[in-house]
DNA sequence: CTGAAAGCGCTAACAG
DNA sequence: CTGTTAGCGCTTTCAG
């Protein structure tokens, strides 16, 4: 078996209990006799049991992380940024992937919350957190930080993308780029997706341009989606000269279709993705983005849960939005930038 | 507080033991008893405590997933078949991020053991397994498997891509598509891309070939080193007409030198990577690739790891190659397929 | 400064 | 069938 504090002790004539608080840096325990206690751990190559010290202590510096879907590239850098944050504090990852089924988030939070996790970080597909969200987690005390997907009305921890600055940026941007009809191809049912549709709007009506109905098309949040919705406006008998697509893979398939349908990109239409995945750089036309900062998102989500976790009673939450950026690419870059 | 056994068993007036073995579907307890425990465990929630259960029986019921690169779609693909397979057998999986760096590996296996996990998965960084690799491993008898990277000479499960298969698979494939002169853009200096290496020139062999030593360039494991590598090779006085790339990123860098060139692909030049990461669709030109059925290996090595962990004497190690496949595309395509 | 006592919540082994 | 007795390895509390 491993050893034990047990063994140091006995090994050195002193008690379990000055083991314990020598070796995590207890005041009083004298110089020498902690001297002697680490040295003799080293030789031992002694690991501390974390599950016991777990169950006697109350922290299990245990961290869980409940995506929807561990190949989106977004979520990957997400949990990037948590473990760069939280790894060089002791704390580690348990990963929990809810397939972007409720039912699956809750089983999987609960279980996570049995394990005695510290913390949590959810992107939740939940539409209302509060209502059907994991009524587990008001009974518990445990923090959790919820990120990209904005929850409805509830006053929890947050981090994601101000979704309205980022639809109104992405227009803006083909504005600027001359593009006279704008279309927008829009994500699924979810509050993130309604709002860069606002932001959308908002943009159009700041530039005094009319929002045509059937330039703003159902779409979903997977390439094949952006490829249908493209055809489907490119039917149209003016068919627009610039398009905000949902996110990158939408707008990979966006210019699928146009490139398919012999138009140019940028001259005759210009695209404009969203999410910054990291190939974006490489597809057939480099496309122009919205990056959302995945991994800093991730960064925020944990100095936040590191407060809450060591903070006595919990700090009052806080929303933060990370400021969208940006990317031009050749995909909508229409006067030679 | 959580609700405890203990309260169930007060509530009930039956001990504390006979909660705990109804829980757990023993035997030995009448059929009457158990369903008054567990109606009563429903009504109070209970959730038994993970952390509790681990310290007094030997499970933990958490395997270790050790990468070294997360934003690699290839392991979060393999996260994703662990999850698949592990997931509806009671296992969580903790995420520990090994950065490409030994010491850092090392570092998180041993935290993982001093976790307890009951398993471990590592696409280890090591060159060598047996001297460098973690010796921990050794002493305690945690089960493991490795993945992808495979260690040399060590009899250990493995579970991986028959590298020199895929490399020969990408060359032939070039040469019934007719090239004449095959080039090859190397990987990083480890053993899976020197197997890629010799599967190249046994096809070229095979072929009864010359094997040009120009023709076979240092490259790297990102899209820029295939990017400089193809500016390289083009730079020739006779250019390759055919070029195998160690991975589908150097396949789109180098994608992106040809077509800067002004040459064609698939007509001047054709373009082979391999892994088939999943936006190898959308790229400037859809990308000819090796898929190394990620997900597979992700969900064989889990079974194995199950094997291991519920056995009583550890298994005779066993080493599964799970063959590539060859995924035709426009990249290599010169033939009208 | 050091240590003894008590217990975290659960399970294995055995006794009733 | 049910319950008792011992821990798992560590930490907290409080007395020396």
């Amino acid at each position: 078996m491993a050893v034990r504090m047990k063994d140091i002790a006995d090994a050195l004539g002193v008690s379990l209990m000055t083991v314990s608080k020598a070796l995590r840096g207890h005041t009083d325990i004298s110089d020498e006799t902690r001297e002697r206690i680490l040295r003799r751990a080293q030789q031992l190559k002694y690991q501390p049991n974390w599950i016991a010290r777990s169950l006697a202590g109350r922290e299990t510096f245990i961290v869980g992380l409940v995506i929807p879907d561990l190949m989106h590239s977004f979520f990957a850098e997400v949990a990037l940024g948590l473990t760069k944050e939280l790894g060089p504090l002791g704390y580690q990852i348990v990963l929990a992937n809810s397939d972007e089924n409720a039912e699956t988030e809750r089983r999987e939070i609960e279980l996570l919350l049995a394990r005695n996790v510290d913390g949590l970080v959810v992107a939740s597909t939940q539409r209302d957190w509060r209502r059907g969200g994991p009524h587990v987690l008001k009974n518990k005390q445990t923090p959790y930080v919820l990120i990209d997907r904005m929850p409805a009305g509830v006053n929890v921890n947050y981090v994601g993308t101000p979704d309205e600055d980022l639809g109104e940026l992405a227009t803006d941007h083909l504005i600027e780029e001359g593009c006279r009809r704008i279309a927008h191809i829009r994500g699924p049912d979810n509050p993130n997706a309604m709002r860069r549709l606002d932001g959308f709007e908002r943009s159009l009506r700041k530039h005094s341009r009319k929002l045509p109905s059937h330039y703003v098309v159902e779409g979903g949040a997977r390439d094949e989606s952006g490829y249908r919705a493209m055809k489907e406006l490119l039917r149209l008998r003016r068919p627009p000269d610039g398009v905000f697509c949902y996110n990158d893979p939408v707008a990979a398939g966006a210019i699928k279709a146009v490139l398919e349908s012999g138009a140019k990109i940028p001259q005759d239409v210009a695209i404009v993705g969203a999410g910054n995945v990291h190939y974006s750089d490489l597809l057939r036309v480099p496309l122009s983005t919205i990056d959302q900062s995945a991994q800093t998102i991730g960064e925020t989500a944990a100095r936040i849960l590191v407060d809450c976790m060591r903070a006595k009673n919990p700090p009052t939450p806080r929303s933060i939005l990370i400021p969208p950026r940006l990317i031009v690419r050749e995909s909508s870059c229409r006067r030679g930038c």
